[in-house]
DNA sequence: CAAAAGATATGATAAATGTCACTTTTTAAA
DNA sequence: TTTAAAAAGTGACATTTATCATATCTTTTG
């Protein structure tokens, strides 16, 4: 085993399926050499907007928020998410700085690679231009279409939407804890953070949910839903 | 001149430089051969929530909203936009059908490319491919960036953004047609009806803008610009 | 461990927005 | 041109959501 191959897991790495699959195992090897993988702990920020992008960067292992700040100082979250979704992927080949700030919001692992040496690659094969440009489309297609679902919903209806989000999407599982504060769901959903304590209370009185501190229990999931859906 | 001479006049589609810009001539007369201009009157619908997405289409002129149908029956408006941006662009490469519907505002002319033949030009031709996720990218962006611009606004703020919209985007002029209904423009900032005509009246009354019908005249950009960033 | 800072929780009240009823105006159709 | 239908406009009122004050609980830090 030569010093490349030891170094170098991107073989394995699950992110190849989705857009290096096009890639020879030549390509595969230069790509894990020009690879740095680096780790935020929870609550920290990977990409500040504003910053330049310089790396092409994907989530690896962990959960992130993506937020941006408005002129008035509040905090906009736009959406959380799992790998291996966008870090840098959003605005990359659209922007040269950051529109949005990504942070970590549970200890997350993220790779990254010269920007350059992506775009060179996107140049030269058409299958991993396919492969990328499919999966920055989907990434964004979800943004879009998720905000435009929190947005016909009320109050109660938001909050039963992310409480779904979490079972659902990110935990796969009826106990979760939340890996965000309160405000930050209210930063989400575009509501007040004492309207969204006081909805999880009133789904709490009413058995619809358990809470203990973080860690939340849903207990009804179906009128979980048919709040989230008349919302 | 030849029979493809005569009927193609790609050369000088303003398209051309946004994204096929790295086309050969050969190239170009081929897309102009298998493309197929269609007219569309106010009001028409291009392309259907849920249809197939079996074309390649972008606005060539005119004015066109992006809107959805939710659960309850009422219409999310996602964006009204110009030349060039997306028709069926946005989720073309993502998803097999059409999430979002997109009807004319104005009367429209939209240029039809089969999709196959859009593919294989992506997959043989780097710079190409570059330049389609690039005009993809930006118009996602837009979409959300302008989508928690109205977010983060009240009422007022939201109605304001839209007028703004409207004279410096869309038409670059003080004085303009509305190309959509007070309901259209509800639908678009997610507020009532009723609230943003009385949100029009309050404005009229305080010598903002002057509206006759359809007909808006802004008088005073300044204070619109205040009430926008403040609300 | 103690103190401070931050997050959660809850009630009272104010402000923002929606709904409904109805009139007037504009547009489209017969 | 007349008539019907749709859109615009307005007021009264109901509902939703935000704000503020304050208390408690939790986490961080010295």
């Amino acid at each position: 085993m030569n010093k490349s191959d030891k170094n170098c897991i991107c073989t394995s790495c699950e992110f190849r399926d989705i857009v290096f699959a096009h890639l020879d195992e030549e390509t595969i090897q230069e790509l894990c050499n020009n690879k740095e993988e680096r780790s935020f702990r929870k609550g920290e920020v990977i990409n500040h907007e504003g910053e330049k992008i310089t790396d092409f960067k994907y989530l690896k292992s962990g959960l992130v928020k993506l937020y941006r700040r408005t002129a008035s100082g509040d905090e906009q979250v736009i959406t959380i998410t799992r790998p291996f979704e966008f870090v840098s992927n959003m605005s990359i080949f659209s922007e040269e700085r950051y529109r949005y700030s990504v942070a970590a919001v549970e200890d997350s692992i993220v790779c990254n690679i010269r920007l350059d040496f992506i775009k060179e690659l996107f140049l030269k094969n058409g299958g991993f231009a396919m492969g990328l440009l499919t999966k920055i489309s989907k990434i964004n297609d979800k943004i879009i279409s998720q905000t435009l679902d929190i947005r016909q919903k009320n109050l109660i209806g938001r909050v039963a939407f992310v409480l779904l989000y979490f079972t659902r999407e990110i935990y796969n599982s009826m106990v979760f804890d939340l890996p965000v504060s309160r405000k930050e769901i209210a930063d989400y959903i575009g509501m007040s953070t004492a309207n969204v304590i006081r909805t999880l209370s009133d789904f709490k009185k009413d058995g619809i949910i358990k809470v203990f501190g973080k860690t939340i229990e849903i207990v009804d999931i179906a009128k979980l839903e048919i709040i989230s859906k008349r919302g």
